[in-house]
Formats: C-alpha cells, structure tokens, sequence
DNA sequence: TTACGTAAGGTAACCGCTTACTCAAGGATC
DNA sequence: GATCCTTGAGTAAGCGGTTACCTTACGTAA
C-alpha cells in the first residue's frame, strides 16, 4: 500500500488543476463532459481518496459529529440490557448524520478521563452529542463555550444548551391511567428507583399526575423503594407485602424492577395480573418474554439519536440560532401484566397529553 | 460562540512561537516550566482546542479508525437482539481506541451505497475494520489497496486482507459434545439456518465433528432447515415431529430458532430437557430467560471489535508486515436447556481442542 | 468592428497544525 | 580561552485540500 494519491496527482495525470478536480468532485456541473471523463478516470485510476482531514482544515467543517456516552459500569456480567438504550441511541445519530453525508465519531467516558476524553473528540468533530452523565455538569458547560453541543438525557432540561429528552413523566402517567382507566384500579403503589434518581423522580411525577387526575388520594412518596435492579426490586416488593401492603397494581420504575416485583409476587403465592397487576418502564428485550409479558413504556431510543444529530446539525450550520429543547414523547405497550390480553398487543402513544 | 481560537492565538498570548506550544501540548518535557505555564494557561484562558484536521493533515495521521457494519434489514419491529453482536462489536472497539487515544467513526452501509460510503470513510480515518457483509467482496479489495483494512467474519479466512474472526464451528463442536458425553445423547439432530449461510454451514461443520469424534453416523444434511427466525424454526421443527422425527436433542444454529423449536415442542407437548434437549448459539439475551433458559455458545463479541481495532492499529503502524489471521475461542454456556441443572451455571471455553 | 457577457479552467493564498533546521546562550572539557 | 554539548526556543516549509479572484476564448448584440 504505498502513500495514498494526492490530488495534485490526478490533477496532473488529467492535465488540469487542482481547483478543477476539486469541483468536478464537489459538483460536477459546469464543465466539459470531455473534461470530467478525464478527471474522473485519473482519480479512479489512482485510486484516490480525498484526505479528509485536508478537506476538514480547508473547509473548516470535518463532517464529523461527535457523541459521547457513559460507559456505564463493567460492560456485563450476566447483564446486557441497559446498555441497549446507548446502542439504539448510537444506530439512531449514525442515521441521522449518514443521510447528510457526516460520520459519527463515539467516544465513552469511563471515571475520571472524561473531560479530556471529551476535548480531544470535540477537536475531531464539529459539534457534540452529550449524553447525560457522560460528563459533569460545568464541564459540559465549558465545552459549549467552545464547540456546539447537544445535551441528551431521559429528563428535564438545563442550562444553555440544546437539549432533548423523553417524555419519562408522560410515559408513566399513561401507564398508569392505563391501569385506572382500562382496568379500574384504584390502590396502586409505585416502585421507585434510588432516591437520588431524576429518572425515578420523573416517573414518580408522572404515576402522582395520573392519581391526581383520577381523583385518587395522591402518596406523597412511593410505596415501595428499589435501585432499579430485579433484586432489588424483589427485596422491596417482598418488603412491602411482609409490611401487610397488599395494591392491586405495582407501578414499577423500570423493567429490572418489575422482573423483580413478578418474582416477589410469585413467591407470595400471588397470581399476575389477576391477583395483582404489574408494569414496567424502559421495554428491555427481556419484558416480551417473561411471564406474563411486561407490559411497559418505551423511549424513543433510536429516534432520540436521530433528532439529537439533527439538532446538533442545525447548531453547526446556526451557532447564533436560539437555543432549543427537545422532548420526544414515549410509547405505551401494553402487554399482559396489566391485565390485558391482546396476543399481539396494540401499542398506543403516550405522550404528554 | 465565536470562532474556535488558534495555535497562534495561543502563541501570541503566551508570548513563545507557535512550535513551542505545539511541543508543550506534545510532550510536556524539555521547557523552562515557567515558558510550559504561559503556553498552558494562555491555552486556557482562550479555550483552545487543537484542530483535529489541521492536526490530522500535518501528521499524516487523523487519529480515527473506521468501523463499518452493515445496517441488518429494518431496524426492530419486535426484534432486537440480533444487533446486539454489531453493538457490541462497536463498543469494543471504542475501547480499544479510546486506549490509545485514537477515535472510532461508525457507519452502517445500507443496500447500494456501501462503495461510496466505504471510501468516504477511509478518507476520514487511518483504517477501517470491516464487518461482513457490509461490503461486497471486491469492494472490500479495492479498499484495501488503499487503505489499512481489518476484515472481522464470523468465520473462515479470506483474500489479502488481515482478518478476524470466532471459532464458530469449533464452538458448536462444543456444545454438541456437551450433548453426547455430558448428556449420552446419541439421536441429535441439527437445525440449519439459510442454506447460503456461511455461519450456519460452519456451524453444521462443528456439529458433524462431534459426532465424529463420537463415533455416531453423519449425516449429509442438516435434519431440518430454519431461516434464523423463531417463527422459521418453529415451523421447521414442527415439520421434523409431523415426519416422525423424534431426536433426543436438537442443535439449533442459532438462538432464535431454538425459540421456535422450543415451542414446536411444547406444542407437541414434549418436555424439554426431559425428553428432547435443545441448544442454541449467540447467547441473546433473551436465552438467559426463557423456561429452560437455554444452553448455547457466546460469541466474544467485545473481544473480536477490540481485537479487530488492535490489529488495524498494527496494521497502521507498519504497513508491510505480514498479513494477520485471528481466530477468537468461543464459549460455551450452559444452562438447562441441555440437561443440566446449574443454579449459576458454569460457563466453559469452547475453543478449538 | 468593438464592447461585453459567459463558460471553462487556472493561480495561488489560505486552513491550523507539526517538525526539520537553525540559532543563541550557557556550562563542561581540555 | 577555544571548542563542543546541551538546552530552550524560533523559522518556515510543508500536509492536501478549497475557493476567491483572474485569464482566456468564444459568442453576440450594437
């Protein structure tokens, strides 16, 4: 393999310029057919590859969008699940950039490296898709001084940044409505995750909203506290039920815990959903294939990815744009713990209504 | 956010020439500590950070490697698993990357663009490790010509390129062996995948070894042809039991269709392990859950993107040397579906003997 | 015939770094 | 005291593209 063709090679194997090669490469048009037949045959000849970097500095525009994402723990033991909400959010930015001809460049922050980590990428790109705890708080500010950036997180919005989230609140709201409504429960308990959780507290905010709404008392904590793993779950369940609580539907905060809560469930001789309904958040792969199927709310993962390209985009091409806040909303899927028995289960939105 | 300041910005401020602060980000070493304080703060008092392409273009090196995957068919209707090998390959060799300071670019080629986005990511990174069937075969040459480029299959070797790769015969040799010692099966029977695929033919390969090595009768063919689908295994499964087939065992080419066959069996109300064992290959997630959680074969899908970037980066380094082949181990898994009964269950090297 | 518009294509100045050469100023060596 | 090393730091030539600004040739209208 020896050193990759220059464009000063084609350009003089066709016997014109350098500044034609580049615009019959750049648009084609304009030229004498003649012309470009010899241009084209030279660069395919010499096999040549424009030097994006050449490209980059020239045009000031790498065509490169960054996204950095927390490397959430060790990879897996025996747990895979959680970091498929990073992937699909990963499949999502490569589609979104790919369809306008840009790359995405991926970077995971472990512990400390993070901010330099985050420098060195932001150098390489032309904007940044910033995950939620991926980097801290003032170290995403100061990368926004610098380069654009777009914060991604389940929740909320913040400071000066273009953001997008999911609408975890709206999500757990119509879920919850879902077991008033549709199946008339009105003693519901809600498995939270850590207290420290805005994830949690979002979800919490949402199962209160659908309470409230239906004229049902509204607790002022939850029922029942796990940390968003299926032991964890099942412990607070067990809790709960050894406390003599006994709802008739467990609103839980994610999937794990809802894995959990069925197994607390089962081994208290309590039938699902009959005796008790239970519901999920997150729809891991998992939730389709327990007994009973989970039902839950999905986050928009993928098309998280994409939007949060797509904003990234317009901040690239308008850096003096107003800032925007993006919220996505999330998707019921209703399964059987809830006591639904469709077999191919209809999947309604459940946005903010 | 005004535009990104410069090296000379830099220079200027701290007072040095613009190859004193190059050098004074490039090693640190051999200034006068008072000249490597000005340089560092004036760098960031002004937020500088080093422009990636300018860098990349003076260095010969952009300090990106690629990663091309092809983007398996529409995303997920109900289905996610199967993408979980190229997601896992991607955060692998991010990490790989990120370990010596270089970046991963990702991008899937969709049907017909392959060529044209193959060649527009060489020209942004050092190299490329390339998934199969992301690119056809010849393109896949003529990028190599030009640049650095890893091939990763998940099997058997191939052209000039360096190329890596999982043992996936010798894993299914594994668990077919697990199957007749282990478990004294001597009526086995295998599930194929598609006729043309390369995977399920190695894996009919591993299969057929161990009977060998038993001593049992080979057979010509696979005794029923799924497509990888749970739905095509069922069916084929299904059609097995209607011919009369009863084997003891049934070794499926991949996870999904051991789904299937797992409910073609219930269907025909045979128990499994009791009276038929099933295994899989891929390890998804959803193996670990379903009753029987189902014994299979693990593919060491973050070791092979970590080992692919490994060897582009060799490959990079000195692009005479001579070609490499590697061949990751696979790992066996076993859980019940085969007969055991682990509460935690072992998990064993299932390489090449 | 002349002046002018237009299409085709060339010239060369960047873009922001790195690094091979230089150079100056001290010690160390003899 | 002359010579030689070291160390610290500057000069400027690339790296491989893009593109603002020209030149040239050819029609065409006046």
């Amino acid at each position: 393999m020896a050193d990759r063709s220059t464009i000063y090679q084609v350009a003089e194997r066709s016997g014109v310029s350098t500044a034609t090669v580049s615009r019959v490469m750049a648009d084609g048009r304009g030229f004498s057919s003649a012309t470009r037949q010899r241009v084209l045959a030279a660069a395919s000849d010499l096999g040549w590859i424009p030097s994006g970097p050449a490209r980059g500095l020239a045009m000031r525009r790498a065509r490169i969008v960054g996204l950095l994402f927390p490397d959430l723990g060790q990879p897996s033991r025996e747990d895979e699940e959680s970091p498929l909400f990073v992937d699909q959010v990963i499949r999502g930015a490569e589609r979104a950039a790919t369809a306008v001809g840009d790359a995405v460049l991926i970077a995971a922050t472990r512990c400390a490296s993070g901010r330099e980590l985050a420098f060195a990428v932001a150098g390489k790109t032309d904007g940044l898709v910033v995950m939620a705890r991926s980097l801290a708080e003032d170290d995403i500010a100061a990368l926004s001084q610098r380069v654009p950036v777009v914060v991604l997180a389940s929740h909320g919005a913040r400071g000066g940044q273009d953001f997008i989230s999911a609408d975890s609140r709206g999500g757990c709201r119509a879920i919850t409505t879902h077991l008033i409504q549709v199946h008339g429960h009105t003693d519901l308990a809600f498995l939270a995750g850590p207290p420290d959780s805005p994830d949690s507290g979002e979800r919490f905010a949402g199962f209160c909203d659908a309470l409230r709404q239906a004229g049902l008392r509204v607790p002022d904590s939850a029922a029942a506290v796990g940390d968003f793993t299926a032991a964890g779950g099942r412990r607070a369940v067990a809790a709960l039920l050894a406390e003599g609580g006994r709802p008739r539907a467990v609103v839980c905060g994610n999937d794990e815990m809802a894995l959990g809560a069925l197994a607390a469930l089962r081994a208290a001789r309590l039938r699902v959903p009959a005796d008790v309904a239970v519901t999920g958040f997150d729809d891991i792969a998992v939730a389709r294939h327990v007994r009973p199927a989970l039902t839950t709310v999905r986050q928009p993962m993928r098309e998280l990815g994409e939007k949060s390209v797509q904003l990234l985009l317009a901040r690239i091409a308008d850096p003096e744009a107003p800032r925007q806040s993006v919220e996505l909303p999330t998707q019921l899927v209703v399964r059987r713990s809830c006591g639904c028995r469709g077999r191919s289960p209809r999947a309604g939105r459940a946005g903010t209504p």
